[in-house]
DNA sequence: TTACATTTATACAAGCAGTATAATGAAAAT
DNA sequence: ATTTTCATTATACTGCTTGTATAAATGTAA
């Protein structure tokens, strides 16, 4: 039963919030959930897997939550930014996730350090983008540099701020502060030209997640950003853009997420997608159904 | 016999980096250096503290090679910091520490773990105080927030710079591109006085390297820092002056790094350097015995 | 040659991830 | 009502890990 398994995954989590992952054994987490060795290899192929199964539900969360703070606002408005990463700060604190993360990104699992990596470049595409939407496009060859810079501030400064005083400085706070340094930064590094990293480098990090995994993801994941801009723009700010997004975001969390997507969902979802909302954004809508069936048709 | 031992760590330091230090077992390093499991463990007590003998030897070479720059220097000269930074660069380069020092940062070990981290924390506390010779005391409560922030943009953009191009920037431009940011931005700090951490707190920091482990080491360190800068202020540039460092680091080092100090070279080292070098700088000399003798009666 | 230290080979303990299998139980289909 | 199906359990097993213990072999210096 899904409950069963669900409380697995939860009495990890503890444990390997308690203990850290690698010092976490499975028969610990038989202990901790009262199931036998046969029934946990049957709910997951490997502790990594297990691993995975946690970060994937978490991630997925800010994912969303991260989106609809947009929704309807100036994706140029900074004060949304900082919402956006406060939100993950939160998340991130409570569920311990980077914590776990840095003791995972470097285990013996090949495949969860490459699945970890993955994901974090993925955060980091993420706020190259809206770095792009803040700044300007006229400013694109120097943020990368910047977000690189940005991100391992706001890390390292939230690291040191806690052993520091562990109840002390506000999240707020020094997402202000790492602001008010980066868009210095921008502006300095924009004047005198000086440019580290090009940004056209960064799709070739992303070894297998453009490679092994399904090209059609790529795909997917483009079809589904020029789709959702384009309802931002053609649709008033309302309930029906709203549920618009919510419709996109879960079509592409079940086909990038699911082993097995559901096709039935997403042909019905899509359905009520082209007649009922958004008549007005067509072309896209085309688009985005080839990227679907390209991914349902692997 | 020594060499024999120098070969195990060698060939270890090699699997290391080809295989990481997880993955590398105990009977690999026997296979690779040809020595039966009795003599490994009759060598070192653990695969952890087998790790600390490979870093010991490159992190005191660094920590000698970056003092031997300051020698006759201006110590608020930029310059010669970001030598010294370059040199710590090209050390860990070579050796690939910092590569391993991510793996062994959250390993099981927790000896080993607790050992990494009172490292990371020294050299961060040294970059602070070049910070303070640098920018000036007035700067100083803003220093350890910068100090933070420039040890994660260096080590950042140098991890992406080389997976975006690995033969790619050279070393050189990516200190002075994370340079030209931080004078900046310590002024911007400065001036409108935004402050996350105090520097007072990096004290707390040190957990066992001030407590568990001799404070004497504490005392060592500040009689060995003041001594040193007074024989820079006293004596002409000239070969003496570089021999007498030379014996300073000697001594620190023996005592310090060495699980028993070799009284005899101490007490002669000391002698050589009241009566030959420095006659001009007693008052310092007297602390820095004082505190030799507290650290040898431990 | 004798005495001592180092090294080797090997067996061992306790722990780990993951596999395999026979027995149990309970719901579902016939 | 009986049989089939499927998740679950307990347990034994493989092959790996770090680290300990020990007797035999080797070298080395007095």
């Amino acid at each position: 039963m899904n409950n069963r398994r669900q409380n697995v995954i939860d009495t990890a989590h503890k444990l390997f919030i308690d203990k850290g992952y690698q010092a976490t054994s499975i028969q610990d987490i038989l202990d901790g959930s009262g199931i036998s060795k046969g029934t946990f290899y049957n709910y997951f192929p490997s502790k990594g897997e297990l691993f995975i199964a946690i970060f994937r539900s978490f991630y997925t969360k800010i994912r969303h939550e991260r989106e609809k703070l947009l929704i309807g606002q100036d994706s140029a408005d900074i004060e949304i930014f900082i919402r956006q990463l406060e939100l993950q700060m939160m998340v991130n604190k409570q569920s311990k996730l980077l914590i776990l993360i840095e003791e995972v990104r470097v285990s013996n699992d090949e495949e969860l350090k490459q699945f970890i990596n993955n994901t974090l470049l993925l955060s980091l595409r993420w706020m190259y983008n809206r770095f792009i939407d803040i700044f300007g496009e006229s400013k694109k060859p120097y943020l990368l540099d910047s977000v690189i810079i940005f991100h391992s501030m706001m890390t390292h400064m939230n690291h040191f701020s806690y052993r520091a005083n562990p109840s002390g400085t506000p999240d707020i706070q020094i997402i202000r502060y790492c602001m008010n340094r980066i868009v210095r930064l921008v502006n300095e590094v924009a004047e005198s030209g000086e440019q580290i990293i090009d940004p056209e480098l960064m799709d070739t990090w992303f070894p297998n997640f453009t490679n092994h995994l399904d090209p059609c993801h790529n795909d997917l994941l483009q079809s589904t950003t020029e789709l959702k801009k384009a309802i931002n723009k053609a649709l008033p700010c309302d309930e029906d853009r709203t549920r618009a997004i919510e419709l996109i975001d879960f079509i592409q969390d079940e086909l990038m997420q699911s082993d097995k997507p559901r096709k039935f969902l997403i042909e019905s979802l899509l359905l009520t997608l082209k007649t009922g909302y958004a008549p007005q954004v067509q072309a896209n809508i085309d688009t985005f159904e080839e990227s679907i069936h390209s991914c349902l048709s692997r």
